[in-house]
DNA sequence: CACGTATGCACAATCGATGGTGCAATGGAA
DNA sequence: TTCCATTGCACCATCGATTGTGCATACGTG
């Protein structure tokens, strides 16, 4: 590291980044060579292999790296990908960021995620600045106005895709929120059927009212208790956010049955329920089953836990990349089927939790 | 949205983006006082307010987005924060994440976060794509070789923090993994003589041995049994990776008593703990105790769990934001005390989990 | 030897934003 | 009216990489 100039000398590293002209006057060529041989394009470009390995070996011995705000401003692709992300609070958004990134990266994208707490207008800003790096693709994943993104991509030339939240104006992916529901809800009514002895509907907890997501959801929890000629009061079900905190306080003003079931939104969620039982010795295996949209290792442990509905990641990351590569025209919508999981109790393997095919 | 160009026409697409050029020959004035104006440096360039307005309405009317690699290279200083990540599959770091992004944004940097999969040739090949994105600063987390990393950096004039693991080439922020785990493993072994009348050594499991956490974890595993005239048998520390397989395997294959504690060095290892215990029937409050580095709320609610060491996430970044403002000359190491906490069962609070405070 | 072709490279414009510098117009003071 | 200071802006070089083009030289063929 015989650098000669002092690094680390106060504000402003002012170290010169060896550029492609330095090394063009160290090998005594032109910048432009010395880009082709860089970049790979020298066979193209007819420069000998005798020159090329001269190049690489100086840049080596430089230290060279690429200044990819040069590059990507003089090409017309930038290769970025971008993603906007809520949170990294579970182990759904977590294996969607690791594997948005690895499969971003086996194409040669480069990936940026972005996360935004869930606040509409870090989205906007996020995505604003998304845009100003020049990605060629924005996912926006679990965005509260999707469509405000698309518009603001369009505007710049920009395609983007929904996922785990639709849009109307770009294609999006999402989990089969419907299904997954309905199935869990069938599980969670038969469980306290079979372990209570009671023919009640359940509640509902966690989500919000304008999100697609909850509202679909809904729709399949209605699905199962109609299934069964139940009516869901409307006090059972519980809307205000995905926070835990909001559960827990929900739960702690509510007047609740001896014995019943709850379905609860999200792994989020269910921590404030957890907390609730745990303050109120709801917990062991008394008077409470829940199932819980989402999966998560720890949370399947739970005594009282009946059911989870993982979503599906790999598959959804797998259409995710399917519609970069195929444009499709139309804001299809692509609904990933869950993975329902229940204890092991009921099977032989040796999981906790198996996979479990109820009849669609 | 009356664009005028077609959009979304094929492969590339080619609307054009407006620049600072469309904005000026719109406004019949000149690119340099747009750009001024749209920066904010326009009142130090003496451009009229009735102007800077005119700019800025046309710009909002275009949907005007500053391209920021054309910034970036002609400023001197990028305003990107660049960050390595192992992995997003716990709390721990899916909080450093959240953090790091939200104090970024706070002082006007934009964060760009890359995940590396725990493998070094990734850590490197991002670091290296960290440069080439001209980062002001990168953060390495929890880098299996952050000196490789440093001296990377180094060359290319950039300075680096090291968080979660030190290196020896850049300051660096890691908890007190030492203090943690002694009273962590303090509260192990005081609950399996409490509840089975055992005074043995416990079992230790997951990290990697050439890990500065894992050794100084270690140490301070070693350090509690040592204040009880205790030695730990080789053969019952187990270090063969943070996977959550590893650790199955391990304890399948192993002779173990019938009662006993374990300190399990990360939630990840945890899984596969509880993935044995289960699939063993070691669990419930049968013979089994353990104690985990790193906080998981669901985790924590395991009946065998008898305490977690959470790492105090907002004052290691507090730390590192400070190291950054500073710039510190020295390679200094700060360690950030754990949190211990216990099951609730030996408090009186409400939460399933409390907060204790052992005389260090 | 003449002429066409292939080889190997250099030149220079370009991407969009920035900031130093220069210069005209305006205002005010002497 | 003259002169200087201020205001308000335009011009242009620059950041580093990319790429179309042009021009020597070498090579091969008749």
């Amino acid at each position: 590291m015989d650098n000669g100039s002092g690094a680390g000398n106060g504000a402003g590293n002012s170290i010169k980044r060896t550029t492609i002209y330095d090394i063009a006057e160290i090998a005594g060529t032109s910048p432009s060579a010395v880009s082709a041989v860089l970049n790979g394009t020298w066979k193209k470009r007819r420069i000998s292999e005798k020159l090329a390995e001269r190049i690489t070996r100086i840049a080596e011995e430089q230290g060279y790296a690429l200044n990819l705000q040069a590059s990507v401003l003089r090409r017309e692709r930038s290769n970025i990908v971008g993603m906007i992300m809520p949170k990294y609070d579970n182990r759904y958004f977590g294996a969607i960021a690791e594997q948005f990134e690895a499969r971003s990266r086996q194409r040669g994208l480069f990936p940026v995620i972005t996360c935004t707490q869930r606040e509409p207008e870090l989205e906007v800003e996020a995505a604003r600045a998304l845009v100003s790096y020049q990605v060629d693709l924005l996912i926006a994943t679990g965005a509260t106005d999707p469509d405000r993104i698309s518009e603001l991509c369009a505007a710049a030339g920009i395609r983007t895709i929904n996922l785990d939240l639709p849009g109307s104006r770009s294609p999006s992916v999402v989990s089969d929120n419907f299904g997954g529901a309905r199935d869990l809800t069938r599980i969670i009514l038969s469980r306290i059927r079979a372990e209570f002895g009671v023919r009640e509907p359940l509640y509902f907890i966690g989500g919000r009212a304008s999100d697609h997501n909850t509202a679909e959801r809904l729709r399949g929890f209605r699905e199962a208790h109609a299934e069964l000629g139940l009516e869901v009061p409307a006090d059972q079900i519980i809307i205000r956010g995905y926070a835990a905190e909001k559960a827990e306080e929900a739960l702690e003003t509510m007047d609740l049955p001896e014995r019943f079931g709850i379905f609860v939104n999200s792994t989020i969620t269910l921590e404030g329920v957890v907390r609730w039982m745990q303050r109120n010795k709801r917990g062991g295996r008394s008077g409470l089953r829940f199932g819980c949209f989402d999966w998560d290792s720890f949370a399947a442990r739970l005594p009282e836990n009946v059911g989870m509905a993982e979503q599906d990641v790999p598959h959804m990351l797998e259409a995710v990349f399917e519609m970069i590569d195929m444009q499709p025209s139309a804001n299809i919508l692509r609904k990933i089927p869950c993975i329902l999981r229940v204890p092991d109790e009921w099977s032989r393997t040796g999981e906790a939790f198996r996979e479990v095919n109820l009849a669609g």
